[in-house]
DNA sequence: GTATTCGTTGAATCAATGC
DNA sequence: TGCATTGATTCAACGAATA
């Protein structure tokens, strides 16, 4: 787990038993060309922001901050960093699968030549995510609003695809059952988490807070999926991705960064199989056709279903058909028909009676369901 | 007040005391060039966001959205939309006063071209500011986050203007004494605020919440400023203006909206000094997922929860859901299921055990919410 | 008058499958 | 490739209507 390859290993031999759950050592644009098309299922993405500081920075008590001065952060203008953006996104496209998605993380400084490429590169724009951080920096001169949040942007490969990867289920029933939101909070990257050398110094001076990554791709892939991270720094994508049970392949320059990543992920322990299952959305269950409750006898040909209010109603006939006034069909056709709709999901529309309640005829039909999964 | 200039008028008449408060009828553009150079102190921007909708959305009752779909939102590309940021960017850049800033609103679906053009026309970005709303539209087809939030982005005229107005002192005293941050939270407009006709229908698709601009304003200018919105739509800029002191320029096309804007801005009331302060509510206790405890490490995938006598259990999912048995979901979902009901408080019912003790996981919710108490 | 229920609505790039 | 079919899908706030 987490080996590291020069990238003229990986031209020799660029076969996934090379490359996955490893660290490609190398420039970033490089290392992507020389993966195979359409290979990754998803990529996470933390470039350099560019953030343009202008002299030191110190603490209302003189201490000094500690600022993003690297050298890689550094760019000549917008237009450099343009062209460095448009570079890697064009080489990210390429290994994408169709049905891919890709998130990038950056802040004001960046965000917006970001997101503008992305859509100039025809990536198709699925959320912006605003990542609030309950413990952000304060401004200290007083000249700004405290900057308090991140953003990212969640695209999809093309504008047409539609199945990409999406566990809205699991999400919601994550979030006391309401859907997820596009504003995530979470507390910035410290404590035993945050990568420290001997000295107590940061390893890395943008580690990314766990948590976001774990969101990320609890929401966005599937176990067995691969996530690709293009700016691997510490870690984080390739530490979270095997504890949840997924591949990852990070693209690094630096060896310091590629030494701290390694040792972080060896000592990662993957989660195990019941701990990972995704609350599976109702797309996922077994089909069953209403006519199955006819011929169990669930439902009885002459029935009469109505709707939640007795508004209307409608006759079972034997075939597992309903007819209601003039029309007949299938019970969502039905359905619509009696509305005056063009659609109608006849599983939720119609109602029976029993004991004179009315329910569902969808409890029917997960009662079907739960005597189908009993025989498995 | 709020009386309304031809364009040609004010050629004819370039003088404040014809265009001050005043709505000018008129292409924006055309509109900014007929005003004398740094004449404005601020200027608030809500341009259209070219949203590019496929077809109709249907709600799950099937009732149709009402989706924004006006002529003056579409663009051919995204060339033609750059064009036009980069005109109407332009002209308000040559009437801003040296020390003037620029607000600009917009969604994901323009604000990074926007914010790119800004940073290529050599404004400088002082901050992106995000409104979270209470109360946004759902996803529907639960394909994607639900879209939660708008971007806006607040920027200086020049790169070396240190001498803007921000009012930090009073912002961080209206926030309960800690600085004002960059996420904010206001619900969307509706109910009496939200101008509507006859027949009870909205007269203007994307009306703006006047506390959203009551807080840019309060924090951006001083009284007497003058205040210009090049898209000046339903006036909320000038009904905000008008009430908190400070003069205002709008300029619009449709006469609808002038006339709207017009009537709404003469019925408004400007306040004393002494009333200009700022009142806070009681807030609510803000609401917590599950899951954040998860992602926080607070509760552990894999990790067995009961209930208060032992008398059932569950196993805690990387997702933040949980699985007892066959059934599988939220807390509050398992929890009902395992004990037969139909709803259950997942948060009481469930306990975890710490140093042999029985604990219910509210506790570690309690602890959660104590983190982020003064996020708010 | 008060509490409850029901209907409406808001800047939306909003489906998947099989023939 | 397009078309027809199946069936999946919503949160908070407001206001009118009802009890």
């Amino acid at each position: 787990m987490a080996s590291v390859l020069p990238l003229a290993a990986l031209r020799a031999e660029p076969r996934p038993d090379s490359w996955l759950n490893s660290i490609i050592k190398g420039d970033c644009v490089a290392a992507l060309e020389a993966l195979p098309d359409q290979s990754v299922d998803v990529i996470f993405a933390d470039p350099p922001y560019n953030l343009q500081l202008g002299g030191m920075l110190h603490r209302p008590d003189q201490s000094l901050v500690d600022a993003v001065d690297d050298e890689w952060d550094q760019f000549e203008s917008f237009q450099a960093y343009d062209a460095f953006t448009r570079a890697w996104l064009l080489a990210c496209r390429r290994v994408l699968k169709p049905n891919g998605t890709i998130w990038v993380i950056g802040s004001y400084h960046n965000i917006f030549r970001v997101g503008s490429m992305l859509q100039d590169l025809r990536f198709w724009l699925l959320n912006d995510i605003v990542w609030r951080k309950t413990n952000p920096m304060p401004n200290f001169k007083g000249r700004r609003f405290q900057n308090a949040h991140e953003t990212l942007i969640w695209a999809s490969r093309d504008p047409k695809a539609k199945s990409y990867t999406f566990n809205y289920d699991a999400l919601k029933a994550s979030n006391d059952d309401v859907q997820m939101r596009s504003d995530w909070l979470f507390p910035i990257c410290s404590g035993h988490e945050r990568l420290k050398d001997d000295d107590g110094k940061k390893i890395h001076p943008t580690q990314k807070p766990e948590a976001l990554l774990a969101r990320i791709i609890m929401a966005s892939t599937r176990p067995g999926d691969v996530i690709l991270d293009p700016f691997f720094g510490s870690g984080t994508t390739g530490a979270v991705a095997k504890r949840l049970g997924r591949n990852f392949v990070g693209i690094e320059r630096e060896q310091d960064y590629i030494d701290a990543a390694s040792a972080r992920i060896a000592a990662v322990e993957p989660l195990g199989k019941v701990e990972l299952t995704v609350l599976s959305g109702k797309k996922a269950e077994p089909r069953v056709a209403f006519n199955t409750l006819v011929e169990s006898g669930m439902v009885k040909p002459g029935q009469v279903l109505t709707d939640a209010k007795r508004r209307v109603s409608a006759i079972v006939r034997a075939d597992g058909t309903l007819v209601s006034g003039g029309e007949a069909g299938s019970i969502h056709r039905v359905g619509a028909k009696v509305q005056g709709f063009d659609t109608c999901n006849g599983w939720t529309f119609w109602y029976y009676e029993e004991e004179g309640v009315l329910k569902p005829i969808d409890t029917l039909r997960a009662i079907v369901r739960r005597d189908m999964a009993a025989l498995d």
